[in-house]
DNA sequence: CCCTCATGATGAGGTAACCTCAGCATTGTT
DNA sequence: AACAATGCTGAGGTTACCTCATCATGAGGG
């Protein structure tokens, strides 16, 4: 029933593009589904594995400034950082340049744990990008970072 | 402060390798409100229209049937399909071989919308994909499908 | 033929990760 | 001094999933 759809040469671009949505879709779920169990051990959520890894790369920061860097919405940021609080893993103290300002940044363990999953990621990563030759890899960098923009 | 975090030479391929889900997660959050901003105009979402796609390539399915192709719970199945149900796309009728089941098709309006959805898509595609030069499409869509499994 | 167990769909209720909007404290501007 | 803008957070909503319990039906064994 699905023969009598046509299918012209110029469709054929479109079939492309239309899977390389989908594609992606399917590849995200994998890529959800190794994080959560990645980060299983250290009872952290992507985003907060996200922001941890923000903030120790850039030391402290506004919750504002946080949220800009993770493209969330500031009250998002809030959660985030409270989830993260609460195991220890960062610290929030006031801006001293700003009173209404809030300034996170890691405490030890959270730079000790930020490494223990950047090792981690890197399994994973190696678990699904593995399968991809060195230049592949390299290619889908840049075309991932392309399209971010 | 950020500047004594030592940055060796070792360290690059696992920093690709991160920066490879980053930038993936950042590209999906595009893609996602792209498609939600694409589909609008049709008042279903992502998953209704993944949902609607597969019907109309493979015909009647069962709830569980498609629940499987989505990769989704059948309980969430169930509520694909009642959205799609109540904007009259697809339609329910008990299964004749198994009076448990439920066969799951699209009506004539949603063979319809699912062609415009197919048609919207492909702009949508090109508004995001559509800076990359052809060999890196196909290398993307080669890459991707190799992740995929 | 009945009994038990498996299976298909769904009601009830939960969760994660976001969002907006309103409110408060503070700051900078006029 | 008055006022608009900014930074954070409480309250509450949305979306897209999930599990578990329930009910009808089906399939196989005694």
């Amino acid at each position: 029933m699905s023969a009598d759809i046509p299918v012209s040469p110029a469709t054929a671009v479109s079939a492309d593009e239309e899977g390389l949505a989908e594609s992606f879709w399917a590849v995200a779920r994998r890529l959800r589904h190794l994080s959560r169990q990645t980060l299983e051990p250290w009872q952290v959520n992507p985003g907060q594995a996200r922001a941890l890894g923000v903030l120790t790369r850039h030391g402290a920061l506004r919750l504002s400034a946080l949220a800009e860097h993770l493209r969330i919405a500031p009250r998002s940021a809030t959660e985030v950082v409270d989830g993260l609080q609460e195991r220890g893993l960062v610290a929030r103290r006031p801006d001293p340049a700003d009173r209404r300002a809030t300034l996170v940044s890691p405490t030890d363990e959270g730079v000790r744990v930020a490494a223990a999953i950047r090792a981690a990621r890197h399994a994973e990563a190696e678990r699904l990008f593995g399968g991809l030759s060195p230049a592949d890899r390299a290619h889908l960098a840049r075309i991932l970072r392309t399209l971010r923009d």
